[in-house]
Order: C-alpha cells, then sequence, then structure tokens
RNA sequence: GGCGCUAUCGUCUAGGGGUUAGGACGUGAGAUUCUCAAUCUCAAAACCCGGGUUCGAUUCCCGGUAGCGCUACCA
C-alpha cells in the first residue's frame, strides 16, 4: 500500500481560480502517478466569507478538469471540535495561551509601528497571565484568543521539495493566533490539525504558504505527529507579472470551460506552468502527463500564464479528439447555446459525426461550432463582412452564382465529385477562374471567408440548402447596395 | 520597513564550469492554392547588474537591483 496522500484545500470565497486549479492538478497528477490518495477538503472556517454555491462552483469546475477526488470533500466546519480539541491539548502542554488582548487594540498598536516604521511583532504580553488572571479577566467578561507559544531562540528549518533548504527565525514568527476569540480555529490550526487527521504525507500547495509553514512546522511538533513533505509551487502571474487578477482576463477555472477550451487542454497546459518534464515534450495527453509527473520538475520561478499558448493546445487537442469523442462536449455547447436538435443523436448522428469530423481542423474552440461553423448546423447563420468584401467583388458573381445554383440543382448523383464537377465545368463554360467561384461559394454557404473544402462543405450540406443558399447569395449580390 | 523566495528569447521552459545556449507559444518571411485560423520550411529573439572563485563563468559564492510572497482574531 502506498502511503502517500495529498490534498486539495480550497477555500470557498470564490470560484476556482486557475492557480488553485494548477495546485488542484499538480496533487491530482502526483497522487495518480504514485498510486496515492487525492483528497479535497474544504476549508471553510471564515464563515463570513464562505458560501454554498462557491463550493458547488468549485466542485463543479474541478469535475470538468476530470479532478476527481478520491476522499471527501471534508468541511473544516463541520470538524471544529477536532480543532478546539487540539487547541486545549496545545495549552495544556504550554504550547500555546490565552490572550486577552482586543483585536483593535492590537490593530492600533500594529498601525502605531508601522507609522514609527518599527517592525511590528505581538510581544506576547499575556503570556504571564495565571489561571487567576484568567478567571478575573473572564469574570469581567472579556473574551480571549489562544495563541501559540512560538520559542523565542533558534529557527525553523525545513526541506522544501521544491524550494530546497529554507530557514526562518523564531524571532520573525509572532505568537499567533489559534483559536479566534469567536471560538472559531483559524487557517493554521485547522490545517495542520487536519493533515495530520487526514495522514497527508505530501502538502503541495501554493508559494504564498511558504511562509506559512514555520508555523505549521511548530504546530506539527507541538502535537507531536510525523511531518509531512512540502512542495511549494511558484504562483501565476498576470501579463504584467503581478499576482494573476482579475484585471489581466478571465481568472476563473470555469471561464475557460465558458470559452470553449477542452478540459485535457486546459490540464496540458497548466501542468506545464511551473513543471517541465525535463525534456522538450509539451503536448502531452494526460496519461503521459501522469508518467512524466514528478515533483522534482517543478520549478522555482513564477509563471506568467499565456492566453495564446493555451489556446494552441486547446487547437491541437481540437484535432486529437475523434468526432465521438467530441460528441458529447459538442451537445453541451449546442444545448447551452439554445441550437441543440435531437435529431444528430438520432437519425443524423452519421451526418452530425462526418460534419464534426469535416470541420475539426479549422476549429480551435469548442465555441467555434455555433460561432464560425454555425452554418453547418442552423440556416440563420451571420454573414461574415471581411469575407464578403474579399470573396464578393467580382460583379458577375450575382449572375454567375444563380447559373451555378442552376447547374447544381442540375446533378443528379450529388456528392462533393459531382459538385466539383459541375462547378469546374461551368467555370470553363463561363470563361471564369474556377477559385472565383468556390471562393464566392464558399461565403455564399458558410457566411465566411475560412471554411473546409467547398465542395465537402456542399456534400454536408446537401444539394437542397447549397442551392438555396447560393441563390440566395445572388440575390444579396443583385440588390443595391444596403 | 522586516523576513523569505525568485531571476535563461516578449511568454512557458531545457540545460549547465568550456555548448553554434535546445524546444514550444507568439512574431516575421516563404511554400502550398479553393479560403486559412490547416500543414510544411526558414528567420529574428535570452543567460538582470557588479564583484569574487577559476585557465575559463550564463552556470558556483557574495552584494546590488527588480519582481513576487508573508508580515491579520483571511485562507
Amino acid at each position: 500500500m502506498s502511503a502517500v496522500r495529498v490534498r486539495f484545500a480550497p477555500s470557498p470565497t470564490g470560484y476556482l481560480h486557475v492557480g488553485g486549479a494548477r495546485t488542484a492538478l499538480f496533487n491530482w497528477l502526483y497522487a495518480r502517478k504514485v498510486g496515492g490518495v487525492f483528497v479535497l477538503r474544504i476549508e471553510d472556517t471564515d464563515a463570513e466569507r464562505s458560501s454554498t454555491e462557491m463550493v458547488d462552483g468549485i466542485l463543479d469546475s474541478l469535475q470538468w478538469l476530470g479532478l476527481n477526488w478520491d476522499e471527501g470533500p471534508f468541511f473544516q466546519s463541520q470538524r471544529k471540535d477536532l480543532y478546539l480539541t487540539a487547541a486545549r491539548k496545545l495549552q495544556e502542554k504550554g504550547f500555546a495561551y490565552r490572550c486577552y488582548c482586543h483585536p483593535s487594540e492590537l490593530n492600533e498598536l500594529r498601525l502605531q509601528a508601522e507609522k514609527s516604521g518599527k517592525p511590528w511583532k505581538y510581544d506576547g504580553r499575556c503570556t504571564a497571565l495565571s489561571p487567576q488572571d484568567h478567571q478575573r479577566l473572564d469574570a469581567e467578561g472579556r473574551t480571549f484568543a489562544v495563541r501559540f507559544r512560538v520559542p523565542q531562540e533558534g529557527a525553523v528549518k525545513f526541506q522544501d521539495i521544491v524550494f530546497g533548504d529554507v530557514e526562518f527565525s523564531h524571532d520573525q514568527i509572532e505568537d499567533f493566533v489559534l483559536i479566534r476569540s469567536d471560538g472559531l480555529p483559524t487557517f493554521h490550526l485547522s490545517v495542520v490539525v487536519d493533515d495530520i487527521d487526514m495522514h497527508i504525507s505530501h502538502v503541495i500547495r501554493g508559494a504564498d504558504h511558504l511562509s506559512n509553514t514555520p508555523k505549521h512546522i511548530l504546530l506539527f511538533q507541538a502535537l507531536d505527529a510525523p511531518m509531512p513533505a512540502f512542495a511549494h509551487v511558484p504562483l501565476i502571474l498576470g501579463p504584467d507579472r503581478s499576482r494573476l487578477s482579475k484585471r489581466h482576463g478571465a481568472t476563473a477555472a470555469g471561464a475557460y470551460r465558458e470559452m470553449g477550451i477542452l478540459a485535457e487542454a486546459m490540464r496540458n497546459f497548466l501542468s506545464l506552468l511551473g513543471w517541465s518534464p525535463g525534456d522538450n515534450r509539451e503536448l502531452m495527453r494526460t496519461p503521459e502527463l501522469i508518467e512524466a509527473y514528478s515533483l522534482e520538475g517543478i520549478s522555482r520561478s513564477s509563471a506568467v500564464f499565456d492566453l495564446q499558448k493555451l489556446e494552441w493546445f486547446n487547437s491541437q487537442y481540437m484535432q486529437l479528439l475523434t468526432a465521438e469523442e467530441l460528441e458529447p462536449l459538442a451537445k453541451e455547447k449546442f444545448i447551452q447555446q439554445g441550437c441543440w436538435n435531437p435529431d444528430w443523436e438520432g437519425e443524423s448522428r452519421q451526418w452530425f459525426l462526418k460534419t464534426l469530423e469535416l470541420i475539426k481542423p479549422r476549429m480551435r474552440s469548442l465555441n467555434d461550432l455555433t460561432g464560425a461553423s454555425r452554418a453547418f448546423f442552423a440556416d440563420d447563420f451571420p454573414l461574415d463582412m471581411a469575407a464578403k468584401e474579399k470573396f464578393w467583388k467580382d460583379e458577375r458573381l450575382s449572375e454567375l452564382l444563380s447559373q451555378l445554383a442552376g447547374e447544381i440543382d442540375g446533378i443528379d448523383a450529388f456528392d462533393a465529385t459531382t459538385a466539383e464537377q459541375a462547378l469546374r465545368t461551368f467555370a470553363d463554360k463561363s470563361g471564369v477562374k474556377a477559385g472565383l467561384l468556390i471562393n464566392a461559394a464558399r461565403v455564399a454557404l458558410t457566411g465566411q471567408a475560412v471554411a473546409p473544402s467547398l465542395f465537402a462543405v456542399m456534400e454536408t450540406l446537401g444539394k437542397a440548402k447549397t442551392v438555396r443558399r447560393l441563390q440566395a447569395a445572388a440575390q444579396i449580390l443583385t440588390a443595391p447596395a444596403s
């Protein structure tokens, strides 16, 4: 049995951020690589800012990304007793003490210190309070927080799997709060208690927690628990190298789903943000990613989120997936856009799959289905102005397209081959280049300048639609410019 | 301010005491012709600065600078 147990522990104070998604992915990849267990834990100890809607959103995004968890989700809000018990134990053993200072007065002190440029740290003024003092203050109705007693001398040293040897002097760490005066545990206590309780072997989390790690280590020691290994993952930045935020664009993992990004492309792209297999491989499908994954390959410097590269990965995956693999994703997208036709999974399924196959090479995202490729699935498709400008310039086109429609209509065994024959023969007869007709017809049939081979388009659309759209285009061209 | 971490093409990165410093995205040019946002080819593009160590640093050490993180009774 493998002893590796990792966890992803988001706090439901917002949607799943791409940084969080990447952290979840790294945990998941590692668990899958070594046959470990991936635990999901919701850190909702901040009751004020947490909500069940956010929990649902996070779970949904995780599921979309395919990052299935083996245990959980566990909710810290339901495990309060565990933390309280630990805090009591810590106090009994002298590792923690009651602090009756009021947050606002402490805040005042801190502000003052900041103003005078002095470093601020809680001075441990309540350390020396006796049980008698406690009784007296309790009688006065004062509330207290529980603080951890950080040793005066020495330092915390640990070895981070990605950052190597790290050392923090004790005097840099203040006596941090374990239990707030409202009786609720803080993040520091609950993470450590849970990581112990859930037998977490590797803590893989964002590098923003590197500076918190010494506090956690102190707690592990005080609680007499085995120490997990730590691997801190560098942060993801926006294009201006500041922490990725809304002003850089979409930060919610779910937003990429909306954009038509495939989950597997997202996984591949995210995996390479702060990790490398050590060779030149980049395009790696998920099984290969798992196979190649290692904590040692994580880099130490933060990475800029590059949307263009994500889009490139996505276009690659669009090609990699078969029409059958695409089918359910396409259905979801069509339904979402309100233009799903149930026939496509019934009598027209073969046509649907074939058409998917046809348009796939030019698709960069699932959204192209209802965007650039809309004309394949609906009759109300927009006419791209640039396409019109480019290929509908020739004055003869109105007449030519109308005649071409007639030629096409006259074909008995209509398919790509016979359509091509008809068009080329007609071009010769009319003394125009086939390209002129082909390009103009493409715009007529799809509304786009870019589309698959015209004759394949004709075949997929069928004779009737082809003729109808050719005639409609001729009409538009005849009508005075509007 | 204090503490910590980081620093290779615009971006993601490989590499490492002696290399033409490799790959990918993006960019530019060409090929292809039935369009290209497909495909192929080619090109431009990087070791933050200053000291040391060394025969030799981009690589090791120190300092600087910059960026980021932490510095809460947020997580």
